[in-house]
DNA sequence: GAGTGGTCTAGACCACTCA
DNA sequence: GAGTGGTCTAGACCACTCG
């Protein structure tokens, strides 16, 4: 089975800008180009990049032309932070550690195709501050077990390589309990913070991620200014 | 200047939604029908309805129909949302019981004026699932002392008389302790949720609310959707 | 088989921008 | 004036559901 016409050429621009091919800012074939090349009517390919755009992944001027967006900063919980960023922003040093990586058995969550895994703590200078454990779509990530997550978050990674679709979050505060009371230094019982977090990409789950925080070490914030609706 | 077609067969559809001329769960025209009623072309049509199905406001099934979506109960990190109107959302009973209400001294996040206070537990068929500890400005909610908070909540309240202006949020873990491990019903040590929201209004701070909430009972949920308008 | 939505075509007219 | 995106048409074929 093939990809629809339109879905083709929404992944061609998607992996165009993942693969830095399109740089934000840089324009985009314009719709004839694109029939030409895909062999389409341009009704076709201007779904295709309208849909885009309501994503916000391009910018469309009438009469100019269609540009990669430049990267928004959505505000507070909704976004997708990167740990290392937010503890660099206090001037703190961060650290990882990977407990694991590998294949993963299917979960019914991502349609029973098999997965990878990883399962990370990242330290606050020295104090574990959030355990990571993430199942990736291989479809939208193959190349997640060859990455080095000291170096770059498996967040990051992912945003790079599978542009942001749609985001959902559930909060918790749960009770410690090994092993992740002995990745954070808790004592069994304590609170932690628990963030449940789906990420989509390209019409697929991409990442189902839980993010285990001391509760007294650590806080979620959020900052809304109601601008729409 | 006249609407556009597809828009206009946008507005008559969510203006209906609206006044419940058509109820959740219910048949919308078909494709077809709507092309007579405006006489439009099928695919104008399918543009309209197409959008209103990303927005989540009708649901459509192949070869079945379009349907006027349910509520969706996608509270919000980022929205205000009503902790009434959420219980209520999940078809069950909100009752609330005020366990303070008055003036309260000045505090220094306000600028050190007097304030009001109020201290509320709200339940979800019988069962605590959140108790609200609210410091208001006077200057914004003068009348907020004479509301019966059995009946309105602070919150429905205070968006009322004064319009939003920006939220900031903190979430964090905390272990229950007295008098809040009481209210929740709750041993001293269990894992609450607290929110610590801050509202602002006509360029002043116009509550500072502590909501706690039984961990393993309450969930803060966020989506998000990258669309504009 | 009749009806539904999902998708596509090959044209078209428009308002707009830019050189 | 050449190029861009915004919108629309009047058909079409398909997979699907339901009686």
């Amino acid at each position: 089975m093939t990809e629809s016409p339109y879905l083709a050429i929404k992944r061609s621009i998607t992996d165009g800008i993942a693969a830095r091919h399109y740089a934000p800012g840089q324009v985009l074939p314009s719709e004839h180009e694109l029939c030409r090349k895909f062999g389409v009517a341009r009704m076709t390919v201007n779904r295709a990049m309208r849909e885009l755009a309501t994503e916000q992944l391009v910018r469309r001027v009438p009469g100019v032309g269609t540009f990669v967006a430049e990267p928004v900063a959505q505000s507070g919980l909704v976004e997708l932070r990167n740990i290392a960023d937010e503890i660099a922003a206090r001037g703190h040093t961060h650290t990882a550690r990977i407990f694991a990586l590998g294949p993963h058995a299917p979960d019914a969550a991502f349609g029973g195709t098999p997965l990878y895994h990883s399962a990370i703590v990242h330290y606050e200078n020295g104090d574990p501050i959030q355990f990571e454990s993430r199942l990736v779509n291989p479809a939208l990530a193959p190349d997640y077990l060859q990455q080095d997550f000291t170096k770059i978050t498996p967040n990051e990674y992912l945003v790079r390589v599978a542009p942001l679709q749609e985001v959902a979050h559930d909060v918790q505060a749960i009770p410690a309990a090994p092993p992740i009371s002995q990745h954070l230094d808790l004592s069994p019982g304590e609170p932690v913070l628990l963030v449940t977090r789906r990420t989509w990409s390209a019409n697929a789950l991409a990442a189902l991620t839980h993010l285990y925080h001391p509760g007294s070490k650590f806080m979620l914030t959020g900052h809304f200014n109601p601008q729409s609706k």
